[in-house]
DNA sequence: CGATAACTTGAACGATCACTCAAATATTAT
DNA sequence: ATAATATTTGAGTGATCGTTCAAGTTATCG
C-alpha cells in the first residue's frame, strides 16, 4: 500500500479541526479523534505524531483558511471600509445550522491553552497578530484611497476590529437570537463606515 | 471538631475559584484542587460533594462579586454614562500582577463546556444574561435621568456594552501591551459617553 | 476521663487518558 | 506468483482521571 492520498488526509485534518474547534483541545480526546477520523489508534500516530501535533495541524489549517477568506472579500470589495464592514455582517449572515456558528477557534485555543500549554498558545497568539496585521492592511488601504483620514491610527482601528469580531462570533457561540446578533454586527459595521470621510 | 468555620470554607472556595479561573474546568485536576485548598480527596469530596458541584459553587461566587463590584460602582457614579465609561476603563488600569487580568470567568467557561456539560453552559448563560440586565438597568437610569436620548435601544447598547468587556479583557488575557489595552478601553469608553445628549 | 460525634486521612477503585508495538494485512515490484 | 515494503490493526502500556470509604484523628460534652 503506497503513502495515503493528499485526499485521505486532506480529509482527515478537515475533521480533525472540526472536533477540536468543536470540543476544545482539553475536552477533546482519543476515542473522540478515532471516531471522527476513522482511524484507529497506531495510524493515527503514524500520520500526525500526536494529539498537540495534530492540534497544531488543525490549528494551522484553520488560520490558512480564515485569512484567504478575508483576503478573497477584500479583493472583490469595491472599497477597503466596504470590505470591512461586509466581513462584520458577514458572521451575523451565517445560516443557522453552519457549524463555523460559534467563536473563533483561535480565540478558544487561547482561552483554553493559555495557563497550560504554552507551546499551543504562543503559535496561537502569532496567528491572531498575524491576521490582526491583515486588518491594518486593509485600513492602511482605505488611508491610501483617501477613503480614512490621513491621522487614523490604522494598529488601532484593527485591533477594535478584531474584538467586534470577536464579541459578535461569542454571540453566535452562545446562540443568542439572530436578530440581536444581526443589530451588534450593524452597530459594529456602521462604526466602520463611519470613519469614511469625504474625498 | 466542629463543622468547618465559615471562614475555613471561605478560603477554600475563593482558592478553588482562582484555580477554575486561571486553568478551566477541563484543565483543572483533582490533583490540583488538593494542592490549593489544601485538602485531601476525601474532605473536598464531603465540604463539596464533586468537582463540577465545586465548580458551580466557584461560578457563584465569581457571579456574585461581579454584580456586587459593578452594583457599587454604579451607586458611587455620578451619573450613570459616566459609571458605565469608568467601568470599561476600570479594566485597563488593573495593575500588571493583578490575577483578575484575564478573560471573565463566565467567557471562559462558556467557551469551555457549551459543548461538552451542559449543565454548567446553562447556568453560565443565566449568570451573563443577569449581568447584562443590569447593564440594561443603567442604560435606562441614564436615560431617566436625562442623560441618553429617549428613543435609545438599552438592550441593545448593553449588549454592545458586554462585549466591550469582553474584548478588553480578552486583549487583558493575551497580555497585550498595557497602553494598547488602553487605547482600545478609552475607544470603548468614548463610544459611551458620546451617547450623552444635552439636557 | 470516657463516650460520642465531626471531620480528615490516604490507599484503593474502575474508568479513561494519551500512546505503543508486534502481528496482520494490503500494495507494489519483480 | 513471490518477495519486499508500506500501512493498519487493536490489545495492551503505565499514568492519571474523578471518586469512595474504612480507619484514624480531633473536638465536644456529660
Amino acid at each position: 500500500m503506497s503513502r495515503p492520498t493528499q485526499y485521505q488526509r486532506d480529509t482527515a485534518l478537515e475533521a480533525a479541526m472540526q472536533v477540536f474547534w468543536q470540543k476544545g483541545y482539553h475536552a477533546t480526546s482519543l476515542k473522540d479523534l478515532e471516531a471522527v477520523l476513522e482511524m484507529k489508534p497506531g495510524s493515527i500516530y503514524a500520520a500526525f505524531s500526536s494529539k498537540e501535533n495534530l492540534y497544531l495541524l488543525s490549528l494551522d489549517r484553520y488560520f490558512d483558511r480564515s485569512l484567504t477568506r478575508f483576503q478573497d472579500l477584500m479583493d472583490k470589495a469595491p472599497s477597503a471600509l466596504t470590505g470591512l464592514a461586509d466581513h462584520l455582517r458577514g458572521f451575523a449572515k451565517m445560516p443557522p445550522q453552519d457549524h463555523a456558528r460559534q467563536v473563533c477557534m483561535l480565540t478558544k485555543t487561547l482561552v483554553d491553552t493559555t495557563n497550560t500549554d504554552p507551546e499551543i498558545a504562543a503559535r496561537t497568539k502569532a496567528y491572531l497578530e498575524r491576521i490582526r496585521e491583515a486588518f491594518t492592511a486593509a485600513f492602511e488601504r482605505a488611508k491610501a484611497e483617501g477613503e480614512l483620514a490621513p491621522d487614523a491610527d490604522c494598529a488601532r482601528l484593527a485591533r477594535r476590529f478584531q474584538a467586534s469580531i470577536s464579541a459578535i462570533r461569542f454571540e453566535l457561540h452562545l446562540g443568542t437570537d439572530p436578530e440581536d446578533i444581526t443589530a451588534l454586527a450593524e452597530d459594529f459595521a456602521r462604526e466602520i463606515e463611519a470613519l469614511r470621510q469625504d474625498t
